[in-house]
DNA sequence: ATGAAAGCGCTAACAG
DNA sequence: CTGTTAGCGCTTTCAT
């Protein structure tokens, strides 16, 4: 189909050379005399040779390949980071074998298996991971092969690095700001139960309210179906259906906090009068809904660039830091302002 | 620092036996003695094996990896039908190679030296492509090496295939809804001047108006300074600055329709009272926003899917057509509601 | 400055 | 059913 590529001894015979000669005009073309690196540069452009990486990888044992798992790139939070890793990564010489994973584990460990074949320098976990004991397992596992980077999740282990923003702050950052603007009654929706984020999440919204003396109401709090903005209505539908009663709502990220929002608007409820709503994440939606969505930011680009960095400065040698913390800050929008 | 991986020989003296049995009962499982091929994957397990994607495919000539460009990921438009393509590539035991464009052509080329460097099967161009010359013609060249699909683009040339969704049929449905609801100032907003989608869009906009005998103001027709929330909220802006008066507004993809809604209602100025928006390509924000945004559906999910499929069957040897249409549909919501 | 040859890990005839 | 071996395209000593 495609007439067969020339092979750096295809040059060398056209070129009278050795394919060590040709080698070395690719690699080290200072080692090679000028006249005949320009002579073989003109034959490579004639018959239009790319060096074959496979055969290069295959001795050098490195591929400059690393694998991305993004948790679910519909969710503009980790577009975002995808966007940064690629970037990044493209500036650091590294290609980017890419899987949307779902959280679903088995699609997850398949996908590594195919990645360590190829021969990823480095895995990539961006998303919220699962709790359980097998995921970390498999994550260990992985980390014998190559290492591994995680963001927003940590395992303890040899290879493994993690940069994570803290979410218990920036939850509490959020419930408090809902409690000094006056509310008591602050729902609290969240996508998974066994996901490291929302358990985090979920416990600091406990510390917070009880900081400030409030009881925890079992009654306000709700679990989507999932973390998306479908999942996010039908919760709040759920809320109110149910008669809950609540003056603030804080969903464990933006496209919960946008689909309960919908929900309230079409329920006649008034934001932020009737009830103040707090998400996370800070995705740029948030500036251009209306009325706009406070948030809470963890900086998306900075996980992505530095998880990059991170695998970087491993696979060059270097010695770091094996977890790396990350500032949230708290967007104070419309919808959260003091009634 | 990741101890030396297990090779074919490793496994072969293990077991006393040749690497073409232990190659066989990885390729060939029925071609060797079951007993020998349970021992063998015992050593396999032992040994923690994985076989090198690198040297197979050096060999047999494939690396069952595609190489797919994304204009800007951070477009959900983008995303989702990074999503699919990503979904149908997995289940026909393709992997992704991933690289952001934006529409950067410099980047792009790089891009694909390197894709084409790393013996990618295929190539699909995702997304809005610039009309230059120049970029066309390399497209074509690197149809020379792969075949190459492209979405809502079209190129002809060998090796070169294309899935397109009707855009001037979808603006048209798009005009001619807000036309029949009573509408005759419409405003344009597009993104780019040298882009396919946008030209496209554009002319079909004239000429719905034309075919209505509504003459076309080019005080209504705002280039925005790219095509994102923020530049149709500027855009909208503008138009709203400079005094223009419209009854609707037209927008050449969601975000900046979304970004114009803001504008709008920052402005005090009522949707769908005063001025009726539509977008275009349906993003799921559409329905979530207030109001929620008519829009001008092209079945994202499709022009994915049918991308890796087309590409897929190229390699297997199909015949396959040259270009694909796909119908768009109008999705009306609040936005457009009759006032 | 250039060449010869071994080896990276695997597959696919060909032989037995 | 199993082994031998050439070859995929490239890099890298070791010579010259």
């Amino acid at each position: 189909m495609n007439q067969k590529r020339a092979s750096i001894y295809d040059i060398a015979k056209e070129a009278g050379m050795s394919v060590a000669t040709i080698s070395r005009t690719i690699n080290n073309p200072d080692k090679v005399n000028i006249k005949t690196r320009t002579k073989i540069h003109a034959i490579m452009e004639r018959l239009n040779y790319t060096p074959n990486a496979l055969a290069q990888s295959l001795v050098s044992r490195s591929t400059k390949t690393i694998g991305v798992f993004i948790a679910k790139v519909q969710n503009p939070f980790y577009a975002e980071m995808l966007h940064t890793i690629e970037k990044f990564a493209f500036d650091n010489q590294y290609s980017i074998l890419f899987g949307n994973t779902f959280n679903d584990i088995q699609k997850e460990e398949h996908y590594v298996d195919l990645f360590l074949k190829k021969q990823v320098d480095g895995i990539i976990f961006a998303g919220g991971r699962n709790l359980s004991e097998a995921h970390s397992e498999h994550i260990m596992k992985t980390a014998e092969r190559v290492p591994v980077v995680l963001t927003n999740h940590s395992v303890v282990g040899k290879n493994i690095y993690s940069v994570i923003s803290d979410e218990a702050e920036g939850t509490a950052l959020a419930v408090q700001h809902l409690i000094d603007t006056g509310r008591s009654k602050i729902a609290f929706i969240y996508g998974y139960d066994n996901s490291y984020p929302s358990v985090v999440k979920k416990d600091s919204y406990f510390k917070t309210l009880s900081r400030n003396h409030l009881a925890v109401d079992d009654n306000l709090i709700m679990k989507a179906s999932e973390d998306t903005m479908e999942g996010g209505y039908n919760a709040c539908g759920a809320l109110l259906s149910k008669g809950a009663e609540f003056d603030a709502l804080f969903a464990t990220n933006d496209l919960m906090a946008i689909g309960a929002m919908k929900k309230l608007i079409a329920s006649g409820i008034q934001i932020p009068q009737n009830v103040s709503v707090v998400g996370y994440d800070d995705i740029q939606f948030c500036n251009y809904i209306s009325p706009s969505l406070s948030s809470v930011t963890q900086n998306m680009s900075d996980l992505g660039s530095m998880a990059v960095q991170i695998l970087n400065e491993v696979l060059e040698g270097k010695n770091v830091e094996k977890i790396k913390y990350l500032q949230p800050h708290l967007k104070i929008r419309e919808s959260s302002m003091r009634a």
